[in-house]
RNA sequence: GCACCCGUAGCUCAACUGGAUAGAGCAUCUGACUACGAAUCAGAAGGUUUCAAGUUCGAAUCUUGACGGGUGCACCA
């Protein structure tokens, strides 16, 4: 379904005489009493043809054929041109819309091929409140992008490789305890790592010893090996039970270790095509010169002027690094996905290193970079509500299975204060939905760069902008149909199909916020921001209430009854197929 | 020092990427339950968008400068 802007466009571009390259935009009015929707395209051509706006505007509104869509369309202000719809065509397009499984989501052009690198989680280490909104956004985009009907790959770079591993193993080999591993295995992991490291730091000889370990383990010592797999089996098993709590799948996990092979080539040929070149002893990549300095991401300047900030690509022992492997990453994945599009989704401080990962790759395989969309999706940190990083009192990094825990019983407690009677077991699982929807929702309503503070209170709260606001909103339109169904027994079930009619302001303005979600979803995977898609829904529940406030559906009689069911049952699949989008599920009671 | 991000109502956050009178929730105040779920709705009050200049029909948004905060800057990822 193509969506109003875009038919309005049409009919904009077709009565503008050389409309030129300037996009012609049309939104949604920004005040109801301006109409339903509004274009400034008279105001940007009057500018490049330095005329009068209002001038273009009347030019523009003599030749435009809108009478089959709009009632009217008047120029107001500076030159804006305000459109009304018309309500006969408003409910057309609702009816259309109503019967669309994509809801009024246009096809794109061309499904699109996209990789959707998230989450990251290392081996041997528990998952914290870090990885949630790698997850929780990467999670929701390739939802998006999905149902968009783009082809998606998710795929979990692990972090199973690198110097960690020498203490791990030296720690497994000296100071593992056997009971806590099986009671913990995550925990136990932690701990010998953590009193290798520290060890490490003081003592020279531990430090050997690990380093020793680690190069056994890379030159393929079996004893190593198979401790290297059984730590990456029981680190495995623990990120899917949190995948599973959260509902996250991915299509490939492969680990960094998985591009050990490719590494050496990378740099081999780098240095052959003279990207990079040996500098204390390590191979870097430094400015080619073909930026301004300000904006060259292999410079930084000091109190002595500029100086190089290269990027290693091969440390002066050897090994490779992360760079290195980032490298081989996208190689194999243009190599095997071709896609057109791949979505880095981490926290912002690793934006300098992906500017330079891009740029690397942009210099060493430019026909590859040319037809390749490379985005570095980027969020802030999660605080405390003292605004400092988010941790337990104690000042421990919070686990995210914890967080989860706290989250579903948190959210227990509220159910069954609110619903006493209902059975144990179906409390439990209404609090799952709204405690685990209720994390992801706080998570992905602020806008993704910027840090936002963590708050229970906040974000189960029944009020405001919250999951539990949004799934009470679906709720109630269940109990609707739940009451049309016990009187079903008595004649009176539900046929859906019924034509619309939207008679009332209530209504009409439920419809036309219903026809908004086509527009807003494209909009949400362009921007890598599911943050407008929270807020259309909230949006949306907000004007459902006022709809379910002021039309009484089951006391109302026949045609408009019927009608009134339509708009309930397009606004519970609207509101459970956006929530779903966000990685959110919907109770049925709560 | 340089780069990136941020500074919006008492608090927590939006603002369709330059549009018309800057919007929500919490907290405060007023009103609506013998009621399709009041976990709701209707309303009031709350603002020099940190400050100062500039760009133009028009700025929270762009430019420059100042002030304040976060993050990153050569072998950890």
């Amino acid at each position: 379904m193509e969506t109003i802007p875009s038919i309005l466009e049409e009919r904009l571009k077709a009565a503008v005489e050389d409309p030129g390259p300037t996009p012609l935009s049309i939104t949604s009015a920004s005040d109801s009493r301006f109409g339903d929707y509004q274009s400034n395209a008279a105001m940007l051509l009057a500018k490049l043809r330095k005329s009068n706006p209002r001038l273009v505007a009347q030019q523009i509104l003599d030749r435009l054929q809108v009478a089959d869509i709009c009632s009217s369309v008047e120029i107001a202000g500076a030159g804006f041109l305000n459109f009304r719809l018309r309500e006969d065509w408003l409910q057309e397009r609702v009816s259309q819309m109503k019967a669309d499984p994509r809801l009024g989501v246009p096809s794109p052009l061309r499904p699109l091929g996209m990789v959707i690198d998230f989450s990251s989680p290392n081996v041997a280490k528990p998952m914290h409140v870090g990885h949630i909104r790698s997850t929780i956004l990467g999670d929701s985009l390739a939802r998006i992008a999905a149902f968009i009907g783009h082809n998606v790959v998710r795929d979990n770079h692990i972090g199973d490789w690198g110097t960690q591993f020498g203490m791990l193993l030296l720690g497994w080999k000296t100071i593992l305890d056997r009971s806590a591993l099986e009671q913990d295995p995550l925990l136990e992991m932690e701990r010998i790592y953590k009193n290798v490291s520290a060890r490490c730091r003081d003592d020279i000889a531990v430090l050997e010893k690990a380093r020793h370990e680690l190069v056994l383990l890379q030159t393929g010592d079996p004893e190593n090996l198979l401790l290297w797999k059984e730590m990456i089996r029981l680190s495995q098993s623990q990120f899917d039970t949190i995948y599973g709590r959260l509902g996250v799948r991915f299509d490939v996990t492969l680990g960094e270790s998985f591009y050990n092979e490719r590494l050496k080539p990378v740099v081999e040929e780098l240095k052959a095509s003279r990207i990079a070149r040996e500098s204390d002893g390590a191979i870097c990549v430094f400015s080619d010169g073909s930026h301004s300095q300000e904006e060259d991401v292999f410079l930084i300047k000091d109190k002595d002027g500029w100086r190089d900030n290269p990027a290693i690509v091969l440390k002066s022992d050897g090994a490779a690094n992360y760079m290195t492997t980032d490298l081989a990453t996208l190689q194999y994945r243009i190599e095997t996905w071709h896609p057109d599009e791949i979505v880095y989704v981490t926290d912002g401080r690793q934006q300098l290193h992906f500017r330079q990962m891009f740029s690397i790759f942009r210099r060493w395989k430019p026909e590859a970079a040319a037809t390749v969309r490379l985005s570095h999706v980027w969020f802030g940190s999660i605080l405390g509500d003292d605004g400092r990083p988010f941790k337990t009192r104690s000042g421990e990094t919070v686990r995210l299975a914890d967080l989860l825990d706290e989250a579903e019983e948190r959210s227990f407690a509220q159910v069954s204060e609110r619903n006493p009677a209902l059975p144990e077991a179906e409390r439990r699982e209404i609090a799952r939905i709204i405690g685990i929807g209720a994390v992801k929702y706080a998570d992905l309503l602020p806008h993704r760069q910027g840090d936002y503070m963590f708050s229970w209170e906040r974000m189960l709260s029944f009020q405001g902008n919250t999951a539990p606001y949004l799934q009470n909103a679906y709720v109630r339109i269940r109990s609707i149909f739940r009451k049309l169904a016990e009187a079903g027994e008595a004649g009176e079930a539900w046929t859906p199909g019924a034509p619309l009619r939207l008679e009332n302001g209530a209504e009409i303005a439920l419809g036309k916020r219903l026809l908004e979600f086509g527009e807003v979803l494209p909009q949400v995977l362009q921007d890598h921001r599911p943050n407008t898609l929270a807020n259309y829904l909230y949006e949306l529940a907000n004007t459902f209430h006022a709809f379910y406030e002021a039309c009484p559906v089951l006391k109302s009689e026949g045609d408009q009854r019927a009608s009134r069911l339509e708009l309930c049952d397009v606004s519970a699949r609207m509101l459970k197929t956006g929530l779903g989008l966000l990685g959110i599920e919907v109770p049925e009671k709560m």
